[in-house]
DNA sequence: CGACATTCTTACCAAACGGTACAGAAATGC
DNA sequence: GCATTTCTGTACCGTTTGGTAAGAATGTCG
């Protein structure tokens, strides 16, 4: 079989151009010719390789979890509770004002700016913030059987208690603030964490 | 002077339905058929009486802050830091989830759904963050003075603790949070507030 | 070389966007 | 009753949106 020429882009790279456009511009913000310019290819090429513009954000998202968002899993490895909850919040401090990267959140920015129309997408981003949350909760339910926690910690409590923070953080980024601002209100947030009982 | 017949709206009602339709959908995510349809009126009526989408935008952000985030005033109006802090938490968990109008914060979402060609709705909106810090921030500078704060408590730190808190309760509510929820997640970040020296 | 598969380019589509021109309807002043 | 002034309804403008169809260009294999 007559193969053509070989692809002129790296369908790789071409994934992490369009996540960086998304990350800046939010899923409605980024339109097809942002997305295509910043790719390097043209329309009809990203229709063929990625089918849509609601499956090209899937898959953007998808790398976005994979490579950006591994601290969270890095964070739930921390061996006491109290560690869990310093290395997500100073985790999203570091990983939201990286400079290497557009700032704050895409899972935060995609859901805000996507309508009605993309359900889908909608959908996608409930279903990781649900599994992200129950990960977490269940993180701090067996820290809590552990010891690490007062008997009667309220493990639903803390674990949004943790999401709800994180995502001020990843708003205030938006609007300006750095990295030392938000270790300092991470910092002073883990004061209202539980001691050990 | 020859008057025409008088205007079959109210200009007050109908800015208050455009402000419903921006605060449920943002700024861009409102469209001028859905503003037109939710008003009453269709689009060059509109256009007289309001000039423009952002103009409309601007008068509804006006009448937001008015009337639905005066919370924020009266916090500040609180004897003691701790009451600020209190009330400006449970204040904001109250607002957010208050059932007479959509849920989340019309700043939070406008800023998100507003893209680069909006200029001067994301330049209200970055003013208006900035004066209610700006406000938070002398009151509790005062209250420093006061002596109802630490000597070394770090003012600035304390504000943007409260500013991130709340947005994210903001972000929170919009994923389905209950009212009661927000009250246990306000009630654990008080416990980060410095106690009375 | 020549036939083929595959990609890229150009141009286009229908729909929706924000915004407006224009003519008709309604109400007042004379 | 008439003219004037205001407001409303329709229909439209140019632009941009996401998404495609068809031809030109380029590669590999026989």
């Amino acid at each position: 079989m007559a193969m053509g020429r070989p692809r002129a882009f790296c369908t790789d790279t071409a994934l992490n151009r369009a996540l960086e456009v998304f990350w800046r511009k939010g899923y409605e913000g980024a339109s097809l010719n942002e997305l295509t310019e910043a790719m390097g290819i043209n329309k009809p090429s990203l229709y063929a390789a990625f089918g849509n513009k609601e499956d090209l954000f899937r898959k953007a998202l998808d790398r976005y979890t994979k490579e950006k968002v591994a601290y969270i899993s890095e964070a739930l490895d921390a061996p006491t509770a109290r560690g869990v909850a310093e290395r997500l919040l100073f985790g999203a401090a570091d990983m939201l004002t990286d400079p290497s990267h557009p700032v704050g959140c895409l899972v935060t920015k995609g859901a805000m700016t996507c309508g009605d129309e993309a359900q889908s997408v909608r959908d996608q981003i409930e279903h990781l913030k649900a599994d992200y949350e129950t990960r977490m909760h269940a993180r701090l339910e067996q820290a809590k059987q552990d010891g690490q926690l007062p008997a009667d910690a309220d493990v639903v409590q803390l674990t949004q208690f943790l999401t709800t923070f994180i995502q001020g953080m990843s708003h205030q980024v938006v609007h300006g603030a750095t990295r030392a601002q938000l270790h300092k209100v991470a910092e002073m947030a883990l004061l209202a964490w539980p001691a050990r009982p």
